[in-house]
DNA sequence: TAGTGGTCTAGACCACTTA
DNA sequence: AAGTGGTCTAGACCACTAG
């Protein structure tokens, strides 16, 4: 079964040529027709592709576009290259798959989505949470509660920690939607550096049950964050607990259809 | 706050060069530059970066070595470019995060990693399975159960079900580790053309419990797989259930320390 | 009109692999 | 020695944006 495939697809051979004409760049004119003709099986998982001169030649391009449309391939984890030997088609390796949570944006753009401050206070920190902050016990952080809703339906029951600045006050916008939205989209005044995500699977508590309005033991995942400023300094520490219902991450690994 | 760093950050300017004699090519040490920059705040998010033709001569390399440098930034989401406007240095954005399975390919790469086949079987598809694979309710497709050890430790327990090929007859080594192991690092023999992947938060049944040793109601990652062959016909369907305990996903957003 | 990014050329030299 | 990928040059032309 097997070999008939591999020895029948190959008759089907396409003789593309990159449209010089066309508003799609060669490069990626050429990246899209390997892409189907490794679709096709005309190059299987481990087979060599031609050489960067090979594919000059063939399409009549330079070698810098060859050059960059096979960058392209390699980094999408379709092929991989190696100086003096060649460059391969890979097999599909699900330790390549990422999930993106750009799935999760999509709450937060939505027009739907408001965000309910259930609380903001001026607490000591804590050991836990002085440790996570870089303070010590005791000093005075901020501690907000918020919970996030589509319509009247909870979904995301937020909990965060932030360093408090006596010359900063704080803001009523920041703790609106918009400060969470810009935080996904990019959109925001963006204090931070880098920060560090962390997702776990856990069941809702009795706590959350109140907020979340749903039952206890329910399946639900726990986003945990920490936000770092430009000196390198943690300033935001918190989490996302979601309904395990509500949310679920997709993702592809392979040839993908984007031609 | 934020105005005196501002002022205060550029004093520190550095005017490193790029070295022609290093083993690193100069795209690369441009990029590393241009994101040492960024971190220690000389650029910040909103800001423009230099245009392409300043980065040539200030460095004195070509304008493709340039690009290729700020092609890397792009699509690290360190910088975006719009043509006619410049490029412009982005703010942290919680949507481009990527939770990559990398880190369960530690779990199967790990030399005390085992597979326990508990059963496999040849049944009936029903319903669900037969829409699933692609098959009739009632024809044969094979049922396979393994469970997944580090050590004596179990961690992962894996359901699959296989399109039922008479022609090809079930491999027993398909049934062990390294089928599975293949399918993370890319070694298998990979008729797959590509999968589709989907992870939920879930609590563990009770069957589960069982093999799992653990107890009922606990947190548990489920994910689920779809792998389809050169023809675009699904070949696999199947899910991994892991122990909340044992799993967790992580990542960094923002400017990353690689230098 | 001047400046920006986006693409592309037609080579060159190097490092590596295989025979 | 021949073939491969990896890097880089020194320009060119285009499309887009802004003053």
């Amino acid at each position: 079964m097997k070999m008939e495939k591999k020895r029948r697809l190959p008759t089907t051979e396409v003789l593309m040529e990159i449209d010089r004409n066309s508003y799609e760049p060669a490069y990626m004119q050429l990246v899209n027709l390997i892409k189907q003709q490794i679709a096709m099986g005309m190059f299987r998982p481990g087979d060599q592709l031609p050489s960067e001169s090979q594919l000059c030649s063939r399409y009549h391009i330079s070698p810098m576009t060859v050059r960059r449309a096979i960058n392209i391939l390699i980094d999408q984890k379709i092929a991989t290259a190696s100086q003096g030997k060649g460059t391969f088609v890979t097999s599909i390796k699900l330790g390549s798959a990422a999930f993106h949570l750009k799935e999760l944006q999509d709450f937060f753009m939505d027009k739907n989505t408001t965000v309910k401050i259930l609380e903001v206070r001026i607490v000591p920190a804590n050991k836990r949470t002085g440790k996570k902050l870089g303070v010590k016990s005791g000093e005075a952080i901020i501690y907000i509660r918020r919970l996030l809703l589509q319509g009247e339906e909870p979904f995301f029951y937020h909990k965060e920690y932030l360093i408090y600045d006596p010359a900063r006050p704080i803001v009523e916008s920041e703790l609106e939607v918009t400060s969470l939205r810009g935080l996904f989209n990019g959109t925001g005044s963006s204090e931070f550096k880098k920060g560090d995500l962390n997702i776990e699977a856990t069941v809702i508590t009795r706590e959350e049950t109140q907020v979340l309005k749903t039952q206890e033991g329910l399946p639900a995942f726990r986003i945990e964050h920490i936000f770092y400023d430009f000196a390198e300094n943690p300033v935001s520490w918190g989490w996302f607990i979601c309904r395990g219902d509500k949310l679920r991450f997709t993702t592809t690994v392979g040839i993908q259809e984007t031609f």
